[in-house]
This record gives C-alpha cells, structure tokens and sequence, in this order.
DNA sequence: GGAGCGCTGTATCGTATGTTACGTATTTTG
DNA sequence: CAAAATACGTAACATACGATACAGCGCTCC
C-alpha cells in the first residue's frame, strides 16, 4: 500500500495544491469554494472567475490527472450523481436514531421518498384519470419478478371497473391477445432490470397498434420506455442479492387509490353490487 | 394570482408534459428519470440515452421556454448549485409542506416504521432460519389481495431453493396438496381482512398435519394467528379506500433477502447454475 | 378516403469551445 | 548578478457541439 484513497476530485486536488504553481492554485481554490459547480461549466467561465486564462485552467486539470476538460467534467458529473442518488449518504448517515436496526428497511423507505420525489402528483392524477376513464379495457403484465405486482394492480382495478385483464401464463397465450387491442386501450407494464425480451416485443406491437402504454421501471429505464405514454421509474436498489420492488408497489397502491377515488360515484355502487353478488 | 408557481424545471416539465408530442414526452421523461444529471450532459447524449435525435432535444427544451440549450443548462446548474448549498431544503416535487407531497406516502412510511418496530431482528431471523433449511418443501399462498405477495415471494425462493410450491388457482386445486404436506414443511400464508374462511379451513388442517405456518396478517390478526408458529403483523391502515399491503411487502423482500444470505454457498451455485439454463 | 397539418429524423451549417504553439514575464540557481 | 528554467497569457487552430433547413411520415379532420 502506501497509496492514498482517493474518493473524490476534492479530495485529488486537497492532495496536490500544495505542489501547485500559483495560477493553478488560485483556480483550485476557486473550485473548492463552489465545489463542483464552477467545474461544470465552459473553460472561459472557469478561467473568468479564477482570474485566470484558459490554458491554466486545462494544465490545471491535466495535473489532476486527466486527458481533456470534458473528461474532467465527466468525473465530476458522476460524483454528483452518486451523491444524488443516495440520499442516506448525503446526510452523512445518522443511522436512524430511535429505530430500526435494519438496514434493508432504511433503504426501502429511501427509495420510496427518492421515487416520490421524482414522481409529480400531475403525472400520478393524469395516469390515473386515464385509467379511470373507462372508454377501452385496460390490460396489466410484468416480468418474471414484478408480474405479481400487476396482478395485485389488477386484482384491485377489477373491481372498481370492467374490462381489466391481467395477462399472465404462456407468452403465446397473452401474444394472442394483441389482437384485441387497440387505440382506446391502456397497457400496464411492470419491467425492471433485467429487461424480458418478451415484453419488449409485445409493448412495441402494442404500442404499433395505438395502445397507451403505463411503464413501470427502475431508474435505468426499460427499454419499453421507448413506446411509453407514461413512465414511472422507481428506485430499486437494496442491501440484498435481490432488487427491490416495494418502491413500485407503493406506487401502485397509490394509482389504484387514486382511480378508486376517481370512480367514487360509480365505483362504490360497483363495489356495494360486488358485495352483494358473494 | 392564478398562475402557477413554477420554481424548478421539474416542475415546469411536469406541468406541460401533458401537451408535449411523444418524443418530446421520452425526453422529458428521461430527463425526469435522473433528474437532473442526464440534462448537464451534451445533446447528443441525451438523445440518445431518451432515444430520440438531436433536434427532438432541442425542440424539448424550446418547449419549455429556453432560448436555447446552454440556457437550459445553465438553469439546471443554477438549480442544483441552491440544492447542493442548502440540503434542506429538497423540493424537487411541489412543495407540499412538511415534506413529501402525498399523504399516501407518509401513511405507507409509517407503516413500515411501525411495522418493523414490533418486529424483532431475532424474529425475522428465526423465520429466515426455518425458511433456509431445507428438511422439507415450502408451500406459499395467499388470500384475494394478497396471493401476489405469495407468488411474489414463492418467484424468489424458488431460484434459490428447491420444492418451493406457490399453491394457485381453484381452492379445490390447493385444498388436494394437503396430503403431500407433513411436519417437515412451512407453509407460508398471506391473510388480511377480510379474512377467507377457505383460507382459515385450509390453515387449519395443515396445522393438523404438523406443518409449520408462517402468517403474514395485518395488525387485528387473521384467525389463522391461533395455529401459525410466527405471525407477522403488518400495518394496512392508508388514506384509500383500500388496506395497504405495502408494509407486508416489504417484510417479505426482507425475508426474501435474509434466506438468499443463509443459503449463499448453495444459494450463488445454483443462481449461476440456473443463469447458464436460460 | 383524401387533403392538410404537425411531428420527427437526416443532413448540413456556423460557431463556441477546448486545445496547442509560441513569446514574454517571473522566478530560481550557480 | 547573470543565465536558465519554469510559469503564464495571447493568439491562432481544429474539433465537436448546438442549431437549422428540409423532407418523409403518420395522424387527424373533413
């Protein structure tokens, strides 16, 4: 070893100021002050505000160790993400104080805000007024792991309204049913990596034939997002071998409430009806 | 008044995505995404990560009011540098006060605090434990609402363990699968109210065949609480005209993750195994 | 079923941006 | 103090990026 870690371009630069000439100082230091932004914008911008010229600011990053400015950028554009993405470690984990040990829930209850926050209640009333809206039929399909969440979605929009059909079983089977689809129709997909070929097919056939397709996908976005009317992507990721769809199935849990809601006039008598037919 | 208040691009995009052609729509999609990343990048790879050419791009942000698109940019730094300056304060999303906009969502948190709070580690793991050693099979089912929990879970075992049978279909169908149950199985049901007596019969009988019954319910305890070895109370109460299942959910991509770990030597094997049948 | 409109992608263009060469200033060293 | 080495800025250059013109296509509305 002997090796420093290195995390982070702050900490690059924190590393090697102190060998720096003095032009190439200021606009480290420049940098530091309004850590990261003054790094994303134009060469002239950052030589402008260091008071520098330009061909400092490029042997500036050269030093840190790069090829070009944009590659400089790049770095620097990742780091931010990574911080973005994990809100847990952006407050420097303070973990939990009253609670819960596990970590598994910390991160679900994580993804869920961080899904939310990227999820507008315009974008949520216009799905569900479109799936409350009752001119087609609605259908509902998932992967091999989130199927089960289209047939939770579906066993509850059955019953508030007619013609919502879960497909399930063989791929020939539900292939068949394209057939029947058309324009006044709402396709629910639920796709999270890895993306079904399958699926894939099948939303661009239905999404050739007029179909309003609803995507439900992690935050890489399944490819199906392509052919998409609306598009939720939930946060997936977990301390486990496994992915986590409880970002997604709130989400659905949220639609289905919103189009119950929707439906308050015909639904309740529709379920009361219900009731009574058992 | 009467305008809306419009304070990050977020916003705007949602506030217009409902006029926006298709491909303007992916973008905007995208962009939303990963908000805000993929709008710092060049045009030319936000094109290509929504999907769409250049001028679609350009024509997005137009759209939305920029003259052109280092304009938009310049907005979305200027957006992220007050977000990065005071952590905070966090609107992405329409501000709603007190944190996040949907009080479904602060119900469904809630919940799962709540849940887990009167769930133990040692309660979870004693679960997991029973689930992992493989004397017997491990069957699942579930009621109405809550048989997708089952297959949910039944889908993910089962690719890291043998003999995991998710019970379907006609009532008669499962009813006939008792007689392959004995004492060195678990069978894991899902039940919440309104409680099914097909269900309460069919708990019965395997408890009477020495199956040991792992119960998911919700906090007032399924009748079938008397003959289960572990109950896990989950919370339902939401702002819906539903029961939220979410909280369950989430124990079960708990106990998903707890098994996968106990299993990992044989566990990772047979993934990798089966990876290579597909 | 046909005419019109709007949306989208291809190809081209101009330009802003990063890059490099070179000359001058400043510091360093014998 | 002189001479060399290093650092810095000016100016010219090349590339890649954003912008635009145009044509094809699908959709809607008569």
């Amino acid at each position: 070893m002997g090796e420093k870690m290195i995390s982070s371009i702050a900490e690059l630069i924190a590393d090697r100021i102190g060998s720096m000439p003095a032009g190439e100082r200021r606009a480290a230091q420049t940098l530091i002050a309004s850590y990261p932004m003054i790094g994303l914008k134009t060469v002239a911008e950052f030589s402008a505000a260091a008071g520098v010229s330009s061909p400092t600011i490029l042997r500036f990053v050269a030093r840190l160790g790069f090829q070009n400015y944009p590659e400089f950028q790049s770095s620097l554009q990742d780091e931010l993400a990574a911080q973005l993405q994990s809100p847990a470690i952006r407050t420097l984990n303070p973990p939990s104080p009253g609670g819960t040990a596990s970590p598994m829930l910390e991160a679900t209850l994580d993804n869920m805000r961080e899904t939310f926050r990227h999820l507008s209640d315009r974008q949520l009333a216009d799905i569900a007024a479109r799936l409350a809206e009752r001119r087609g039929k609605t259908f509902l399909i998932g992967g091999r792991f989130t199927d089960p969440l289209a047939r939770y979605m579906a066993a509850h929009l059955a019953i508030v309204q007619p013609d919502v059909v879960h497909l399930a079983g063989q791929e020939s089977m539900w292939r068949d049913r394209l057939i029947d689809m058309g324009k006044r129709d709402v396709l629910v997909i639920f796709d999270i990596r890895r993306y079904q070929d399958s699926l894939v097919r099948f939303a661009e056939k239905a999404h050739q034939r007029g179909v309003q397709i609803v995507l439900f996908t992690d935050q890489w976005l399944s490819p199906i997002a392509r052919f998409a009317r609306h598009v939720i992507a939930g946060r997936t990721a977990v301390p486990s071998a496994w992915d986590s769809s409880a970002a997604l199935f709130v989400v659905a849990e949220t639609l289905i409430g919103a189009v119950t809601r929707q439906l308050d006039a015909n639904g309740a008598r529709r379920i009361r009806e219900m009731e009574g037919l058992r």
